[in-house]
Order: structure tokens, then C-alpha cells, then sequence
DNA sequence: TCTTTATGGCGAT
DNA sequence: TCGCCCTAAAGAT
């Protein structure tokens, strides 16, 4: 399940994988038939992320993957199973094998397509070169709530619902501040904390979020790790004492997702 | 063996 | 704001 940090790992995987090798394409759910027995046996020669947008290369032409809520992507070393029937597109090689299951799109696409779809994004943290004003520039004019803005990925790409909740949890940041409310300041150290804790993400495959001094261990308590394979302050805690403060993290719908924050450690 | 839920996003209303 | 798409694991019965 995927934030930006799981789908620049992917990137990585596919080309380390079958990068500069020509593969084998199928599409044994059907959905991706006709497109996989085009690129059947082309080499994948880029890989790339943007966001939650992953593209891989073949040639000029890309196969744009967004995994959405359920998509997942699983590798494998040779000999590759039967696929499942629900594999949406498998590709492999003598070493290895790839499968992707339940993307919300996958697609062939032009390069100018591609552009088109890296124009509609804000910058991502763990682009190098991506720059926080572009974002600065629509958050500090809207009136809409920063826990709102975190996720358009219009304004940044990559975050998702768990960093979202952690790092405004981390700068004390109430989630319904307004954007314009927020001091530039406050958006810089936003933005530098999601670089470090999103490449720390790509890094261990998965999101940490607590700092050392806040570890159950740090803190006397008996040690867990939550059920997404992290550890983290709020995210999924309603109603459990905070990390901190131990007051019951509260919880909220806000544009059908599920918000997390302590009321006393966020408190404007 | 059900029902629910999930780290997402789109288009219609 | 709502319904809808896609899948699998966890929880309820």
C-alpha cells in the first residue's frame, strides 16, 4: 500500500530487476493484454517516479502504474508461478519475475502524455532538484486546511494519508490551520522533515516516524510496531494516549479519509 | 463465510 | 460530497 516513499522503491526494484534487459509481457487478468503483448520482449530501459506516479520506460514508450488504494507489486526470483488470475501485469526474465495486482490505472503512454501528468503534480521530496516554493506559492494563498493541502498532489506529490498525520504531528501543526495561515518558516521545516523521513521510507520500505527520544523504548513502554510495519505518533491511534502527552489522539473524517492528530500537541 | 477496511483518485452531481 | 474502480487481509459472525 502506497506513499510516495513505496513508489520510488519500486522504481528502484524494476530497474534493478530487468533494467537494460529485454523481458517477457503478460497480462493474465486480461485488462493490460493487448498493450503487454506489444511490449513483449522490449527492453525496459528507464524507470521513474514521481509522486505516487510510477513509469516505466520502454524505448520511448511508458507504462504508467498507479496502484491507488489496493495495488501491489510483487517480485519474485525465477521460475515465476502460474500467475493469479488477478495479475494485471507480469513481467520476467530468466532471473526474475514482477507482478502487479489491483492498480487503480495502467497504461500505455507517449511521452507527451507522461509530461502532461508531471505538469499536474506538485513537486515530491524525494525528487532531487524539486523545488517547496512552487508548493509555498499555493499554500500560503489558500484558505483550504493544510491537512487538506498535504494530500492534493497538485500542490506536493508523494504524501499520503500516514505522513500527512505524522509530520504535522511532528511540527506541532494543528490540521485545520488554513495554508495561508501557515509562516513560511513553518512550511520549510515541513518540507525538510518530509524529504528525510520519505527517503528514510524508500530506505526501509516502510514509514518511521517516532524520533529515537520517543521510541516505546526511550519512553518505558513495552515496544510494538504498528500494523503497517512502522512505528509512528498518531496515524491509526484514535482514542490511544499520545506518544507524548498522553492525551487520546483524536480522530475525523476530512474529504473521505481518516485524520489523526493529538488536540494538545497540535494545537494551532 | 460473511463484512469491513485500507498508505488513492476520478468523474458526476 | 458521493459513488465508483481495483484487491486482499483482518475482523466479525
Amino acid at each position: 500500500m502506497p506513499e510516495g516513499h513505496t513508489i520510488h522503491r519500486l522504481a528502484a526494484d524494476y530497474r534493478e530487476r530487468f533494467g537494460g534487459r529485454p523481458v517477457r509481457a503478460s497480462s493474465p487478468q486480461g485488462k493490460f493484454a493487448d498493450a503487454a503483448a506489444l511490449l513483449d520482449g522490449a527492453v525496459l530501459t528507464d524507470t521513474e517516479a514521481h509522486g505516487k506516479h510510477l513509469f516505466l520506460g520502454f524505448g520511448g514508450e511508458w507504462v504508467h502504474i498507479h496502484l491507488g488504494l489496493f495495488g501491489k507489486v510483487n517480485f519474485g526470483d525465477a521460475p515465476a508461478p502460474p500467475p493469479a488470475d488477478t495479475v494485471r501485469l507480469r513481467l520476467a526474465d530468466p532471473r526474475s519475475y514482477v507482478d502487479l495486482r489491483g492498480p487503480t490505472s495502467c497504461a500505455l503512454l507517449t511521452d507527451g502524455e507522461k509530461q502532461a501528468i508531471h505538469h499536474r503534480l506538485g513537486p515530491d521530496p524525494l525528487r532531487p532538484g524539486d523545488d517547496p516554493d512552487s508548493a509555498w506559492k499555493r499554500i500560503s494563498r489558500s484558505r483550504t486546511t493544510v491537512a487538506a493541502l498535504l494530500l492534493d498532489q497538485k500542490v506536493v506529490a508523494g504524501v499520503g494519508n500516514v505522513y500527512r498525520a505524522e509530520v504535522l504531528f511532528r511540527h506541532g501543526i494543528d490540521p485545520y490551520r488554513a495554508g495561508r495561515d501557515l509562516t513560511r518558516a513553518e512550511w520549510t521545516a515541513i518540507w525538510t522533515d518530509l524529504v528525510a523521513l520519505m527517503r528514510e521510507g524508500v530506505r526501509e520500505n516502510r514509514i518511521d516516524t517516532v524520533r529515537p527520544e520517543h521510541t516505546p523504548e526511550a519512553m518505558g513502554r513495552p515496544p510494538r510496531v504498528d500494523d503497517h510495519g512502522g512505528e509512528v505518533y498518531v496515524y491509526r491511534r484514535a482514542n490511544l494516549p499520545c506518544h507524548i502527552c498522553t492525551t487520546p489522539v483524536r480522530t475525523a473524517e476530512l474529504a473521505a479519509r481518516n485524520l489523526f492528530w493529538c488536540p494538545s500537541c497540535q494545537s494551532r
